[in-house]
DNA sequence: CCCCATATGCTCAAAATAAGTATAAGTGTC
DNA sequence: GACACTTATACTTATTTTGAGCATATGGGG
């Protein structure tokens, strides 16, 4: 057991790791999810768009959240509201093209929320739909066709080309459980599980070194449905995010973190029909809504709807002192069972 | 925006920091739940209890949490089951009392549980129990009467003590949340909120610089009863393992990981209680357990229960391809509402 | 055989959920 | 101004899930 005192903590690690913090800053405007990226252009290998990030400064900062939003605020001008941090990235070869040498680089991710109004799009960057980046996971019209027709397919062939039956069989079963293939549905939360599977089934281009990747069997072309590639592993720290903003707005509020101080009912359940990928019940949607306390009538109406004119809301705060898990009911599963 | 390529991505991060390991290693034997801490022993503030840790290398480790089990391996000699990571603890001034100067700590915090079987005891270390850490967590026999006595009234009298009453009112909305002393009960799962509060309201040892806090306006004396103090923030690390375990039982069967291969459905629910801290209906506890398909019955029976002997069980594996969320049912809140 | 302890099976009411039907209140068309 | 159309909102109903308790089973010890 290492009892050693912290004067000689220091191993290998303090002159070739390079630290950063990486931020998915989300929001929903026009009811589409999206993620802030640098240089979203071309979309070549050498010039994939990536996400935001910026130095720690271990002698300024004083906690790491904070070092956040400086910088955030420093180069975007965005004011996020929710922060948390997600993961910290240290895998080697997070860029599979790349070779070794150099420090190792080490990403503490942190997913931050940001208003549809303060959603301005700083210069360099832009403001891209989450589900281009990932289009199996939008189930708000149903289950994406690509699912059945491209992924489901190329991820069968990858199991059976497993050498041994028991890799067979466990990839089979992954592949059931991250992508509700089996009996159970479609769990919404389970982002990063079935991305990383398609990585590891070389179905996406991040894990192709040449747009072709070798699976033990034959080369399987990446199909160009299978989503916009980013920057080495920062789709993977997205897929992160969005799995974790899934299961959050469950039992905390933070939904309200990108509507406007007031929102018709319709508007915060496309709100979150955006983040969570998945249809609503409109009535139930609002009797839960309303009757969790979660939203207080602002006594205006929105006439924008088109037909009936419908009451403005406000998030009422005091539900976080009433409620043990305030947050909107959206089912975790949808399809079989 | 910083669209700067890797090779000027090192900013001051890359010769100031020291990356390391921790782990929160738990088990359940004795139905107490326990954590190993090296070290522990006369408990003053030079030799305070730590987590055990190991460097990371960044040449040899291909991720860190192949890092991580090959140092608990190689020092400790046990055998991780499920581990996840927990969180990257980075604030300055981790430990209160150390002053400036020297290369910044920071910690890849990460949760591991074990079977009791393997928890064997390590040379220089020991298997604490986890409600000697957090007295306040521990619900299983009801309320714990030093809450009401002695953390309730301290939090009151720290928010009373704040200059204006804005900062008032927050302080008592949080320890409200936090503790359920309003409408809402005890949520079992925010750990983490509770621990920061007493540090904050330094009721802690570790906020305290020498047994005493100044709290702005009178010094509280710290309470004996208010928990084994560790080394620098390692307490914190731990109320952020307990919290995050409390709420992986719900909907992933990590509880098997800590239990052998074949047990009672009575020792299943004790071990249940110990991480949950709450007492459980048993009745619906063993309907719930059963009729989800967590288990299976071995076909044995044990006598040492001392009334009827009880069936054996063992893990059924293939729940997870049957169910959305396969965890125990343990009710997020108890008490008031 | 009776008592005690624990295990296990079953009932029942209350609460939460899911899915619909019905009605209200606007806009635009003719 | 009647009518079609749109969206908002209220209410109904069946089903499932929970929470809590009662009853019975099955061992050991006197």
């Amino acid at each position: 057991m290492n009892t050693s005192s912290k004067t000689d903590r220091s191993g290998a690690a303090d002159v070739s790791v390079v630290l950063d913090l990486s931020a998915v800053i989300a929001t929903v405007s026009a009811d589409e999810p999206r993620v802030l990226l640098v240089d979203a252009g071309t979309g070549d290998a050498e010039s994939r768009p990536r996400l935001p990030f910026g130095p720690f400064d271990p002698e300024g900062d004083r906690t790491m959240e904070e070092g956040l939003r400086r910088w955030v605020t420093d180069q975007t001008g965005l004011t996020l509201g929710f922060v948390e941090q997600l993961y910290t990235f240290g895998d080697r070869f997070r860029d599979p093209s790349a070779q070794a040498g150099g420090p190792r680089p080490i990403s503490v991710g942190y997913v931050a929320l940001v208003r549809q109004a303060s959603a301005k799009r700083p210069a360099g960057s832009s403001w891209v739909e989450w589900y281009r980046l990932f289009p199996w996971e939008d189930w708000r019209t149903g289950s994406p066709t690509m699912l059945a027709e491209v992924l489901k397919p190329q991820l069968i062939a990858w199991a059976d080309g497993a050498e041994d039956s028991k890799t067979k069989r466990m990839r089979r079963e992954r592949a059931d459980v991250a992508f509700g293939f089996g009996d159970l549905g479609w769990d919404a939360d389970r982002v990063l599980e079935r991305y990383e599977l398609l990585y590891e089934a070389g179905l996406v281009a991040e894990s192709a070194t040449d747009g072709r990747i070798n699976t033990g069997q034959d080369q399987i072309e990446v199909h160009p449905l299978t989503g916009l590639p980013l920057h080495q592993d920062h789709r993977r720290i997205v897929a992160t995010a969005i799995g974790r903003l899934r299961g959050k707005i469950r039992y905390r509020p933070v939904i309200f973190e990108v509507m406007p101080s007031a929102f018709t009912l319709f508007e915060l359940q496309r709100a979150t029909e955006a983040l969570a990928g998945t249809p609503l019940h409109k009535q139930n949607f609002r009797r839960l809504v309303a009757s969790e306390g979660l939203v207080e009538e602002t006594g205006q109406v929105s006439v924008e709807t088109g037909g009936r004119p419908a009451k403005m809301f406000r998030f009422r705060r005091d539900v976080v002192r009433e409620r043990p898990a305030p947050g909107v009911r959206v089912p975790r599963r949808r399809g079989a069972r």
